[in-house]
RNA sequence: GCCAACGUAGCUCAGUGGUAGAGCAGCGGUUUCGUAAACCGCAGGUCACAGGUUCGAAUCCUGUCGUUGGCUCCA
């Protein structure tokens, strides 16, 4: 299903398919034919190959590291005594055009690991990386007469095949992704085979960054943020309606699928943090303080808690699996420079649940799980998202049996499931296996947002048991789940995968009602009256703007119906409704249209 | 945390050493209009913060904070 193809590092470039623009931008090199796909990997690293000439034309002394072809671009690293700015990107895209337009024949060449290492004597980077080949690897040097590269090939004919290329913009990258190796200048391009293909997906890129979340929250009154509390959102009333009417519809789910919901303290004694080992693994990740000379930490998760919640009774075998709800706010420190608007935040709470099981009971259990994701997600909208199962990491705590038993117990889940799912072995968490379900963002970036985790250290570190059947005591297994994951990152890739069309269940104002003239507006209150009498979020616009600024402006605001009432409205009882999408839906009796909008959000539909 | 860019009105932005600007939003008024922008007026800013250079700083320099794009991280 995923075509696949080999980075110049050696990673695997995998397509990602998904229903935001970005991601469309995928699905059509998904949809094209396996020709054009190869014609795009080709003329990208050949695209790199000339970029990196006129480069070190301009940087005689540049490091060249490695420039590969990406999903929907290329890129090159290099080391420079300067940055790149701006105005150098315009010189280097010059440059670059001078040899397509020369047409210059790509060639292939083999080496012997000691040529290779003379021919690239000056170039440490090069240097380095034939020297971490293996002994029989076959080195490759691929030139366009101008300039040869160290490359294991995959080129077009010549340079002049190359098609429309844009350099895009630069960024700092560690030399092998390490943060302990030099920081070297990215600069990002891309190409296509023709302007139109190119012209295509700069419009793409520019639709996404109109749908980005962060934009639409602020458009729409829905949060912000603040450097007084940094990464951490403010959710104005607007916001808080979206993000209490996921809340609802979670624990609407809860009741169904057998979950209780809990309610733990924000902070603990540092004791806590000890016992569940978040003070030797997770300290910097965590707010604490001292209070009368004691030491608090305010919780990153709620596991301890919930441990702690089961742990406060005995239990039998009777009562499983006991299954833990809690939408607790959570407080991470994350690094600066990797939050993002929602996405990546501060504090957040989650749809988070504890499963305590007993072995047997994990594949029904994250069957369940699985059904009611399933569920959610598809009343959501997002119908496509990328699985992955993570296996045993090296270090890990568990015996090996219960690893098979678990690792077999997720893996055949997922197959019975019919689904598609990638594997990552060592990923795993060092407490268990896990499952985790990905959606893109409009900028093409993933984010996890369902995961369902198992764990064998939480119920060893708070010594959590069962009295079994046969009357022994035995160990439970946690299952660590969330469908949603952050509510606030959900609400971001939310906005961007409807582009702040919400649906009419979750939109802060179902109905807005439009008065043609002042003399209207008695009657449309009315009407409000009535909407809200219904449960409807609905609210009426007084201004003195023309009728065609309101409906603009109700537009702008993504309300799903405005009712337009005016003098032939009034006297009939009926509103004129007109739906989002632009749809003209007629005169409807007041009565019946609400009758209508309130079985809609009661349904969800 | 690292590399880089950026920070001016609620929002989007202009303003490269000489008294802070526009559009939108807001407020007031006129208009009372039939499915995506009527018209007139008013108000609104310690130019992120701190220090420095200068007769004079939004503008130049240093530091801090924040944001953005990447990288790394995301038990």
């Amino acid at each position: 299903m995923f075509p696949v193809a080999l980075l110049d590092d050696g990673r695997l470039l995998r397509t990602v398919v998904e229903r935001s623009p970005a991601m469309s931008l995928q699905q059509a090199s998904m949809n094209a034919d396996p020709n054009l796909i190869d014609l795009r990997y080709r003329m990208r690293h050949s695209a790199a190959h000339v970029m990196a000439e006129a480069v070190v034309k301009l940087f005689p002394e540049a490091q060249i590291a490695i420039g590969p072809p990406t999903e929907d671009g290329f890129y090159y690293d290099f080391e420079v005594s300067r940055p790149f700015a701006p105005e150098d990107l315009e010189a280097i895209e010059a440059l670059m055009r001078e040899t397509i337009t020369a047409d210059r024949p790509f060639a292939g060449e083999e080496l012997a690991r000691s040529a290779a290492l003379e021919r690239f004597s000056d170039q440490k980077f090069k240097v380095e990386i034939i020297s971490d080949l293996p002994e029989d690897e076959q080195i490759t040097v691929w030139s366009h007469q101008s300039w040869e590269d160290l490359c294991r090939g995959g080129h077009v004919d010549s340079t002049g095949k190359i098609g429309a290329f844009k350099l895009l913009s630069v960024a700092g990258a560690y030399w092998r992704g390490d943060e302990k190796r030099e920081m070297l200048q990215r600069i990002y391009g891309t190409a296509w085979e023709s302007q139109e293909a190119l012209d295509d997906f700069l419009e793409r890129v520019a639709e996404a960054e109109r749908r980005d979340h962060r934009r639409v929250g602020r458009e729409l009154d829905l949060f912000f943020f603040d450097p007084i509390s940094p990464a951490s959102p403010f959710f104005l009333p607007k916001g808080t309606i979206v993000l209490n009417g996921l809340i609802d519809y979670v624990k609407e789910l809860y009741v169904k699928y057998g979950y209780q919901e809990v309610t733990t303290p924000q902070i603990f004694n540092t004791d806590l943090w000890k016992q569940s080992g978040h003070y030797d693994n997770y300290l910097e990740n965590m707010y604490m303080m001292n209070v009368d000379d004691r030491e608090y930490g305010v919780k990153p998760m709620n596991c301890p808690a919930h441990a702690m919640l089961y742990a406060a009774n005995t239990h039998s075998y009777r009562e499983l699996p006991i299954r833990y709800a809690d939408f607790g706010r959570l407080h991470r420190y994350e690094r600066s420079g990797v939050t993002h608007g929602l996405m990546r935040v501060r504090t957040f709470s989650q749809d988070d649940a504890h499963i305590f099981c007993t072995l047997d009971q994990i594949a029904q259990e994250v069957n369940s799980f699985i059904a009611m994701l399933d569920e959610a997600y598809t009343l959501l909208g997002f119908d496509r998202m990328r699985l992955a199962l993570s296996l045993r990491p090296e270090k890990r705590v568990g015996t090996d049996e219960m690893w098979d038993r678990a690792e077999a117990a997720l893996s055949q889940v997922l197959d019975a499931s019919g689904r598609e799912y990638g594997i990552e072995p060592g990923e795993g968490a060092f407490y268990g296996p896990k499952i985790d379900f990905f959606v893109p963002d409009a900028l093409g970036r993933e984010w996890q947002l369902g995961t369902v985790q198992l764990d064998f250290s939480l119920p060893e570190r708070f010594d959590l048991h069962y009295a079994a059947e046969d009357g022994t005591l035995q160990r439970p297994v946690v299952i660590h789940r969330a469908m949603l994951g952050s509510l606030e990152r959900f609400m971001g890739v939310l906005i961007e995968h409807l582009a702040g069309a919400l649906p009419v269940w979750l939109s802060p104002v179902q109905a807005t009602v439009i008065p043609i003239a002042d003399r209207h507006i008695e009657f449309g209150q009315t009407v409000v009256d009535k909407l809200r009498a219904a449960g409807v979020r609905a609210d009426v616009d007084d201004g003195n703007d023309r009728m065609n600024a309101k409906i603009r402006a109700a537009q702008q605001r993504k309300i799903p119906y405005m009712l337009v009432v005016g003098d032939r409205e009034q006297e009939a009882g009926q509103v004129a409704v007109r739906e989002r999408a632009g749809g003209n839906l007629g005169a409807v009796d007041v009565d019946e249209f609400v009758t209508r909008i309130a079985r809609e959000v009661a349904d969800r539909a």
